[in-house]
DNA sequence: TAACATAGATAGTGAAGGTATCCAATGGGT
DNA sequence: ACCCATTGGATACCTTCACTATCTATGTTA
């Protein structure tokens, strides 16, 4: 197809689609002349794929294109490129600047027993935040966590298990970074629907 | 204190306080005279506060407004300011547009047995995310989403525990916000770990 | 009273994410 | 075979956001 058909069928306009094949979000189409390109049902994929990202999760373009580089260049491995999709979404740009002190997340996660990067950009996340809850007046420390670690372990697992039979490699790894990115907004959701829930519920035991 | 104390005591330049003096972030100081006004305590702790919101958690200038307004005019009821705060923070401002279909949420909303307002954004949040999710070919429904939602529960009692003991509603109310929204990025780092951890836990068992 | 700080107003800046316009080269419909 | 809307590629422009800088009149302090 041409691009006013990949811009028909995805809703994204020709001008945005063009930025994006300049950005580097959307690879090239298939020269057929010199002013003629065939896009297929990949580069749809790929420009929904986007859509989402920054849409639905509220990612950068620069974020968008690293996850994207990362799902594209290490297609075979799932787990290597969960690991470097995560890695290139920061939840917040400020900890490459001042990278804080990790000290007491490390023993967080050496105390749970888990498996993770020594320098997972998550470890500088729990940190920062910690630090600014404590800035905040509110008592906090690693071992406040805990619970919760226990409650992401499970969550974890229900992530993995949606990744169970898939035979593509590209598949399930974009599925993996779908799940990942994409549900963080639903289940923020879902606990703050299970926050009013559980505050009516106290309220009214009173 | 005057605007320069201000300024060295949160680290935040004057013009940037200025600027959130204007935008209504900051309620203006006591005036005591035509050049010059008085800040206090209050007013250093709510400068801190918008630093975490914005910084940490990314939210707009505006958003953050409309949250701490909510904050301060209802600071009797802890369970209200959750709800207000809690919808002024909408997580994609697409929803507000076009308004998704949230038949399939709403069942089930009422299978968990959940007392949740019928206009909380955050369904649609959820109804935004499985179209999103569905349009990308992942085949997730409503009932997908059950077992995260139990996990969800379990996460808003701990939530939940860390408010008791608080006499001063404005600070019950405060840390409502905190521990909602600032945690936000912690539990998805959390997420993200325990993933590492698990995909690497299968990827060992094979 | 001289030097410096302050409040308030207005204008400017830089990054991000597009959008609009131009141009030469097609290429499908007649 | 012709013609004009479409295309790819390049460049310039626009809008929003979150600050930042400058200016002026007025205070404060040593």
């Amino acid at each position: 197809m041409r691009i006013s058909e990949l811009s028909r069928r995805s809703g994204v306009s020709v001008t945005t689609i063009k930025y994006y094949l300049r950005e580097g979000l959307l690879p090239p189409g298939r020269q057929t002349a010199a002013t003629q390109a065939e896009y297929d049902d990949q580069h749809l994929r790929r420009l929904r794929l986007v859509r989402a990202l920054t849409g639905v999760r509220g990612l950068s373009v620069s974020t968008t294109r690293e996850v994207l580089d990362a799902l594209t260049e290490h297609t075979g491995d799932t787990h290597l490129v969960l690991g470097l999709a995560l890695g290139a979404v920061r939840l917040s740009d400020e900890a490459a600047a001042h990278p804080p002190e990790t000290a007491e997340v490390d023993a967080l996660v050496k105390e749970l027993g888990w498996a993770v990067n020594e320098a997972a950009p998550a470890r500088a996340t729990l940190a920062e935040t910690l630090a600014s809850l404590r800035s905040l007046g509110v008592p906090v420390d690693a071992r406040t966590l805990l619970p919760y670690a226990r409650l992401a372990e499970r969550t974890a697992v229900l992530d993995l298990d949606q990744l169970t039979g898939l035979a593509d490699p590209l598949e399930a790894a974009e599925r993996a970074l779908l799940l990942t990115v994409l549900l963080e907004p639903a289940l923020m959701a879902l606990r703050r629907m299970a926050q009013e829930n559980e505050s009516a519920r106290r309220h009214a035991a009173e």
